[in-house]
DNA sequence: CTGAAAGCGCTAACAG
DNA sequence: CTGTTAGCGCTTTCAG
C-alpha cells in the first residue's frame, strides 16, 4: 500500500487538489459538506500529510530546536520537560542538539539552522563559546532564537535567566553565616557570562564581609571529570577550604566524591553549597543543600517566548529579558539555618 | 539577504542546476575543476541547501525519532546520549518525543511517522501500552523500529534490552541472602514486558528459597507520585516489609522518602535495592545498592541497529535482538556482600 | 464555493 | 563531463 497523497483523495472525490488541501486545512471557503466527505475518505485511507512537502511550500517547518551541552543533567532534563509541554501543546516538533560543551560542534548545528530546517531555536550554549561568537549573532538575524540559562551577553537577543549574581551571593553569605572563612567557588568557565555573574556574587560577599579574595578563591574546573578531581582534591589539601561553592550539579557531586576520598567530613570540615536541581539532592549523605533553579519554568518560559514570536512577526524579540528566580534549600551540607 | 540557493549558484557560474547538484554531492561526472568553482561560491555565499526540498524529493529525512516517557531520569537521559553519540557521528537529526507514560500520546506521536517525518524510529512504550498496540504493529510495517529497553512482545521488531528476569532474580536472591524474609516488589506496570519479567525472577527468587509469594508480594504503583508516596506508605506500615525491590528509579528514591517519613530505618527496619542509574546512588543516605543499566550502551546499540537498517534495506531488523547485561552494585542500603 | 496552474528547492533519469 | 526535463506533495494566488 503506497502512501496517501492528496491527490489520491482528490481523484477519488472528483475534486482538485486545491480543494482537498484547503478544505483538510479547514478553510472557510470549502462548504461543510465537501469538507466532511474529505474528511471522512482521509481518515479512511489513513492519510497524514507530508511534513516535508509542506514545510517546503510554506517556508516553516513546525520545528524548533533545543541546542544544549549535556541531557544527562537534571537541570537540563528538566528543562526539556518545560519546553516540550509548550511545543507538544502547540503541535510543534522538537529536535535536539547536544554539543557536550564544545564550541566546534555547537558551531556546526548553528550552521545547519540557515538552512530554515527549524523556525526556532533555544540554546544555551556551551562552557567554551566566547564572548563573540560570530555564528551566533549571525543566526539571530535570520532566525528567532531565545538563550535560556547560559547566555551569550554579546548577542542581543532573548533571554530567559535566573539571579545567578544573587544566588551566588546568597549561598556566599549563607556559608559565612555558618562560619565559613576560607571559601572556594567551583566555576566552569572563564567566559560564560552565568559564571561570571555567579563569581561577581560570590566576590560581593566576600568583601561585604570583610574576607578577602584571594587567587585560590575561585577555582576553574574543566569539563572532564577525572582532572576535575584531581584538581579538587589538591586544592582540597593545600587550601583546606572550610565552604565550597559548587556552581554545577556536576561539580557539587564532584566535591562528595573528592571529600570521601580524603576524608573530608562535610559539614565538620568542608560546607557545602551547589547549584543543583538533583532530585536526590535531600537524601544524599549529607543532605545537599542547594541553590536550585526553576528549571522547568526556564524552559517552559524560553518556548512560550518563542512561539510568542513565531506567531507575530512583529513581536518584539530582541528584547525580551525574564529573570526567574531560584530558591535556597538549606540542607545538612551547610551549618547555618 | 534572501536564502542562497542551488539555482543562484548556477547562475553565477553559468551551469545548470543539475551540475551543481551533482557538484555539491561529489559525484564522480563532475570535474575537479567545476567541483571546486562550486564549492568555492557555495562558501562565499554561504550556501546552506534546503533540507526539506532534499527530503521531499529524496523521501528520506536524515532524522529519526526517539520516543520515551520521561527525560528527567537517569536511565532515559543517558540512553539519549548513547542514540546522539551515533546520531551525530553519522550526520543524522535526532527527534525527541515525550509520552509522560500516557499512551494516547503515544499514538498520536506514532501515527505522525507514517507520514514519512523520520527515517526510523528508536523506542520505550509507556508503561499504558498494551499488548496488541495497533498503532505499533502497523507502523513497523512502514519504517524501521527498534525497541529498547520497555520494549512491545507482541510486535516483531528489533529489540535492546537488559536481562531483567535474571537481574530481578539476583537483586532479590541479594536480599534473600541479606536475611529477608518479607520481600515486596514495587512494580511500575501491570503489562510492559520488562516489568512482568522483573516479577517472574522476583517470585522465581522467592519461590527457589522456599519463600510464600502472597497478594502483598508485588505492589503496583502509579505513574502519580503522591499516589504512590501513599500507597507505599500503607503498605509499609500494614506488611512490615524487611526488604523491598523497586523496578524503576523514581520508586526507588519512592521508598527513600516513605521510610524517612515513617522513621523507618534503612537497611535497619528494610533493605532496599533498586533499579537504577542514578550518579549520585552511592552518595545517597544510605548509599543505594542498585541493578545499574547498561543505558548509554543500550541507547548506542539501539542506534547502531537502526543505522544498519537504514543503510542496508535487505538487513533483517526484525530479527534482531541483543540482551546487554545490567550489573548489580551492592553498596550499603542492603546486608549482605 | 471550486479549480487551474505555478512553484517551493532539490535530485535523478536521460540525453547529448 | 554538462544540461534538459520532470516531478517529489503540498499550498496559494487567481479565475471562474
Amino acid at each position: 500500500m503506497e502512501n496517501v497523497t492528496i491527490r489520491m483523495l482528490a481523484e477519488r472525490l472528483q475534486l482538485s487538489t486545491a480543494t482537498i488541501s484547503k478544505a483538510l486545512s479547514n478553510s472557510h471557503e470549502i462548504s461543510e459538506e465537501t469538507k466532511q466527505r474529505v474528511l471522512a475518505l482521509a481518515a479512511e485511507l489513513n492519510y497524514v500529510p507530508n511534513p516535508y512537502a509542506s514545510s517546503l511550500r510554506k517556508k516553516s517547518s513546525h520545528t524548533i530546536a533545543v541546542v544544549i551541552p549535556e541531557v544527562a543533567d537534571s537541570f537540563f532534563a528538566e528543562a526539556i520537560n518545560g519546553i516540550e509541554s509548550v511545543a507538544q501543546a502547540k503541535g510543534y516538533h522538537v529536535l535536539i542538539y547536544l554539543t557536550h560543551e564544545s564550541f566546534l560542534k555547537e558551531q556546526a548545528i548553528l550552521k545547519d539552522f540557515q538552512s530554515g530546517r527549524v523556525d526556532g531555536v533555544l540554546i544555551s550554549v556551551t562552557t567554551e563559546t566566547s564572548a563573540a561568537p560570530h555564528g551566533l549573532a549571525q543566526l539571530v538575524k535570520e532566525v528567532p532564537v531565545v538563550f535560556f540559562d547560559r547566555i551569550c551577553e554579546e548577542v542581543t537577543a532573548a533571554r530567559i535567566t535566573t539571579d545567578d549574581a544573587n544566588a551566588a551571593y546568597n549561598a556566599t553569605s549563607h556559608l559565612i553565616a555558618g562560619g565559613c572563612r576560607h571559601i572556594g567557588l567551583l566555576s566552569a568557565s572563564r567566559q560564560l557570562s552565568i559564571s561570571n555573574h555567579r563569581a561577581k556574587g560570590f566576590q560581593q560577599a566576600l568583601t561585604a564581609h570583610q574576607l578577602p579574595l584571594t587567587a585560590a578563591s575561585v577555582l576553574y574546573c574543566s569539563n572532564d571529570p577525572v582532572a576535575t578531581q584531581e584538581l579538587l582534591q589538591t586544592a582540597l589539601q593545600q587550601e583546606h577550604y572550610d565552604g565550597l561553592v559548587a556552581t554545577t550539579e556536576k561539580l557539587a557531586t564532584a566535591v562528595y566524591l573528592a571529600c570521601e576520598a580524603l576524608s573530608l567530613n562535610i559539614p565538620g570540615d568542608v560546607q557545602v553549597i551547589g547549584f543543583s536541581n538533583l532530585s536526590t539532592a535531600r537524601f544524599l549523605h549529607p543532605s545537599l543543600t542547594t541553590v536550585s533553579q526553576p528549571a522547568f519554568d526556564m524552559g517552559k518560559a524560553a518556548a512560550t517566548l518563542l512561539f510568542k514570536a513565531l506567531k507575530s512577526s512583529s513581536f518584539p524579540l530582541d528584547e525580551q529579558q525574564q529573570v526567574i528566580p531560584s530558591s535556597m534549600i538549606i540542607r545538612n551540607s551547610t551549618k547555618a539555618h
